[in-house]
DNA sequence: CGGGCTTACGGTGTGCGTAAATATC
DNA sequence: GATATTTACGCACACCGTAAGCCCG
């Protein structure tokens, strides 16, 4: 599992549509297609209906809490770094 | 932030060995101590002080709790994916 | 017949390993 | 002097973009 695979999961969560969720994560559709592609194939299932519309399959919804977690810890870690950081004197808060 | 820098960085965190690290994560030393650097860069400090012996600096010890939930929601999914997964007739637990 | 998702193909960046250099004990 | 970490170099893989194909509305 790659940190841009749970990025573009949760846009494409968020947007149901390949296109917008491309757009917002700064990739082209076909890339976008392709890092959810390859996170069905380690996760052993499909993740999106594309069939009728784009809808989120039952593994979607029941790993969707998971990968969100990892994207806020991940942006809380940066956070944290920036604050902690010794670049000039780390002022506290 | 990469998923395996994640890894490896807590593999460090629990050895505080990049030798032994490195063999628990199945890849060489030098590898190691390029994504640790990788990530220092990124978060813009230092992550362990080498001078005297191995320790985790402030921002390592700051951070590490949150990539270590990076790490265990990712296996949670991974865990949840295995149960949901409609291999077969998916019958719940 | 138009919009959107997928497949095919090629370029580029980086993660990895081996080998050599440096530092520490 | 030996062990451990870092730097140098080269290779392979995978992410990404453009172009073409396919399907649905």
């Amino acid at each position: 599992m790659q940190m841009h695979q749970v990025r573009y999961f949760l846009a494409l969560c968020d947007e149901l549509n390949f296109t917008r969720a491309a757009r917002r994560c700064g990739i082209s559709q076909p890339s976008l297609t392709q890092a959810i592609r390859a996170l069905e194939r380690e996760l052993g299932g499909a993740l999106f209906q594309r069939e009728p519309s784009i809808a989120l399959t039952r593994l979607a919804r029941a790993v969707r809490p998971y990968l969100d977690k990892i994207a806020r810890n991940a942006d809380h870690a940066r956070e944290v770094a920036r604050t902690v950081t010794p670049r000039r004197r780390a002022r506290g808060k």
